[in-house]
RNA sequence: GGCAUGGUCGCCAAGUGGUAAGGCCAGGCUCUGCAAAAGCCUUAUACGUCGGUUCAAUUCCGACCCAUGCCUCCA
């Protein structure tokens, strides 16, 4: 039975759906105005392996993840480039598209777009003035906070706290300094679309209501997003969609921890925010991954390179070991000494299931990983592993892949993209490092060390590194 | 000020009312011409402080200290 972590009631629960075997699932996704950043890698990655785990467990997930394109700061970032919002978004969606499939981000159900749901952003706000709690002011739209008992249900506040801490609002025209814009009137040359109430555009909120509510239902399963979203976004949204519509919205909120870059928040307005694909520049997608699943989503997590570069060098442990468990399995031979562990991988995918049913802990499940890591290193230094264990440990771990991301039985996919990284880095041709190692077999026969000592530590200052096999060959490995 | 979250080995990071996963780094050993990889060992007397409950607390309760986040655009 999966545990999950509910922000509302700031517990575990259980998790059970509300239509038998179906997960509905909502993430805010970005709102489009700059290159997506590590703190949205990280929160994509999150739900990706959330909903993966979801279908792994065999259910039929619906997962939204909206993109708003519309709103002050894409207002503002067009003008200053002197061009149509309509182009800012489109290059930032393409560039948005491109980050998260190099992070290997399975393609959501839905991906709505606020523009393309005035319509039924407009019915919601009419639905909310007619119940009462949304109020015209000129040509403005506000939500009237006060009159929703349970404002601050999911943030745990009370209106009293909020109302003494509030900051002095230039919004006169609310009739409360909590109250917020449901439908913003438009000033000259911004863009607008008709309504009821003149021409404008949405306010922030009302579009992940009716995104979410239309792709859905009124009552949904999950929805996701960063922890600074809980308030004042998600205690909006909950606000809006359970005024309009007089039922729960959502049964589990989730939101997962930040991300800070040498132990200081990362933010905009600070400058310190790096893009994905700056990173992805530096680092293999799946150490971004891996390094993202070694903390559990819910704590903050801080990027710095020595932490990445951490992650980056367990991971290789891991691929070359299941690089010598590949060879070994295709050479398809059992040693008479093999020692059968087939209990001890039942226990091993039983754990994996635990640690996932409980809130999602992928941490607990690669330290998992790396006990087997060890034990089948050991098993075929000492000539003690079977291939039919190391065949089931290998779907077991494919199983995990499925989930996870990483950790793929294609060990190519990352020992050689390192390799390759190494060599173009380098300015090098793998010609260029066969000439050498040939250079160094024939030093090494003529009993010249010195000679095969300097190339192969020439080599390892340019992060290549050798590796004698028994069999008298070398390869080579990036470092 | 209000509301939250967290303080576990040099660093990162799980977890538990009763001998505390895992990764990285460092040192030693085995292997190797020397290395690398891998393994084993060491660092391990690691659970913020002080009280309380308990046969037993790092784990529960309270206070305190420290750090962080939200309360304003923010994943």
């Amino acid at each position: 039975m999966i545990q999950i972590y509910n922000t509302q009631t700031r517990k575990k629960e259980e998790f059970t759906p509300i239509q038998e075997g179906k997960v509905k699932m909502y993430a805010c996704g970005l709102t489009v105005y700059d290159y997506a950043h590590i703190g949205h890698a990280r929160q994509q990655v999150t739900y990706d392996v959330i909903s993966r785990y979801f279908k792994y467990r065999g259910y039929d997930v619906t997962y939204v993840r909206n993109i708003t394109d519309i709103d002050d700061k894409i207002i503002k970032r067009a003008n200053e480039q002197g061009i149509p919002y309509t182009e800012l978004t489109e290059k930032f969606i393409k560039a948005f598209h491109s980050d998260v499939q190099a992070l290997g981000l399975q393609t959501p159900t839905h991906e709505p777009r606020a523009t393309e749901h005035i319509a039924e952003i407009i019915e919601l706000i009419e639905k909310l003035i007619q119940n009462g709690l949304a109020y015209q002011v000129d040509n403005d739209v506000f939500y009237s906070v006060r009159s929703f008992k349970g404002y601050g249900k999911l943030s745990g506040k009370n209106i009293e706290d909020l109302e003494s801490g509030a900051r002095v609002d230039v919004m006169e025209k609310k009739k409360d300094p909590l109250d917020f814009a449901l439908w913003k009137s438009a000033k000259p040359d911004e863009p607008k679309w008709a309504s009821p109430w003149g021409e404008g555009r949405p306010g922030w909120h009302i579009e992940c209501s009716v995104m979410s509510m239309k792709y859905l239902g009124e009552t949904f399963d999950i929805h996701g997003g960063g922890r600074d979203l809980i308030f004042p976004h998600h205690e909006n949204e909950l606000a809006q969609s359970e005024g309009a519509t007089k039922k729960p919205f959502v049964k589990y909120w989730v939101h997962n921890g930040f991300l800070n870059i040498d132990a200081e928040k990362m933010s905009k307005s600070l400058g310190n925010f790096l893009t994905i694909r700056d990173i992805l520049k530096q680092f293999h997608p799946e150490v971004i991954r891996y390094f993202i699943l070694t903390t559990h989503y819910r704590s903050p997590l801080d990027y710095t390179d020595q932490n990445v570069t951490n992650a980056q060098a367990s991971l290789e442990r891991f691929y070359t070991t299941q690089e010598r468990l590949n060879t070994f399995v295709s050479a398809g031979q059992t040693p008479d000494k093999a020692q059968d562990v087939s209990d001890k991988l039942a226990t091993f995918k039983e754990e994996f299931l635990a640690s996932m049913d409980d809130d999602f802990n992928t941490a607990k499940v690669i330290g998992q990983v790396f006990e087997w890591v060890r034990f089948w290193n050991k098993a075929l230094d000492e000539n003690t592993a079977s291939v039919s264990n190391v065949k089931n440990y290998l779907e077991i771990m494919a199983d995990i892949h499925s989930v996870f991301g990483i950790f793929s039985s294609d060990t190519n996919n990352f020992l050689a993209a390192l390799k390759e990284k190494a060599i173009s880095d380098n300015e090098l041709s793998e010609q260029d490092i066969q000439k050498l190692i040939v250079e160094r077999k024939e030093a090494k026969k003529n009993k010249n060390f010195k000679r095969a000592d300097e190339i192969r530590d020439e080599l390892l200052a340019k992060g290549i590194q050798l590796k004698d096999l028994p069999d008298g060959t070398t390869t080579w490995s990036a470092v």
